[in-house]
DNA sequence: AAGTCGCTCAACCGCGAACCA
DNA sequence: TTGGTTCGCGGTTGAGCGACT
């Protein structure tokens, strides 16, 4: 039993995986009216069959109104390294120099495109380069920053230039729309932010 | 067309910190 | 001071989807 949450994670009672639609209502409606936080009892008093921790997590990730979705800009990109070169893996603590931008999407974009790209071309220097001089370690949190003040795609090194493409700056042409949930024609199973929003806002 | 692979990201888990009675 | 509860963080997992074979 975990004792940090009210709620046991084999209580049949309680919820887990994918939110649906009808539970996002449930607790944009909650925090509407009541305000966030108490997360514990949010959960129990909004009739959510989650946990509080749970319901934060959906809250600050994904449900909170200010959150930004869409690509990451070069200008958040180039921020993140260097906050990253600075702090390490303190996502919460980048996240709070990024508006809008949760530590969730920050470590994940970190993970999944800037870690990649880094290891990728550390190890093609390694193997090419003797009097290249590495400027960035994914992992050392007290890497030196200066140089790291340019985006990837100019402070790479030539081998590594041609792998950026997919990696190349993309602007979002919707900010508020989530990649994964209306980036296409057909969001039969998903909604939009604007969708629950709306649909709150009739409720208020 | 079907199967496989790789990538992305939402969500979960475990732990330590903070708070409170 | 102590023990219980809640919060917040960082690491990890797994479903979904597109690309590739």
């Amino acid at each position: 039993m975990d004792k940090k949450l009210g709620n046991t994670s084999h209580d049949p009672e309680v919820r887990k995986g994918p939110w649906t639609m009808e539970e996002d209502l449930i607790l944009i409606t909650y925090i509407a009216n009541h305000g966030e936080g108490v997360w514990n009892s949010l959960a129990k008093a909004a009739g959510l069959k989650r946990t509080g921790k749970s319901c934060r997590l959906r809250w600050l990730n994904y449900l909170r109104p200010d959150v930004r979705r869409g690509n990451i800009t070069p200008e958040e990109q180039l921020l993140i390294m260097e906050l990253h070169a600075k702090w390490g893996n303190r996502w919460s603590k980048i996240a709070k120099h990024l508006p809008g931008r949760t530590d969730n999407e920050i470590k994940n974009y970190w993970r999944t495109r800037i870690q990649k790209h880094l290891k990728q071309a550390s190890s093609s220097f390694q193997q090419q380069s003797s009097n290249s001089e590495i400027i960035y370690h994914p992992q050392a949190c007290t890497s030196q920053v200066s140089t790291m003040a340019q985006p990837i795609e100019t402070y790479s090194p030539p081998s590594y230039q041609g792998m950026l493409d997919p990696f190349s700056i993309q602007f979002p042409t919707n900010p508020h729309h989530s990649s994964c949930c209306t980036n296409d024609d057909d969001n039969n199973n998903y909604w939009s932010m604007e969708d629950i929003w709306s649909m709150q806002l009739a409720n208020y």
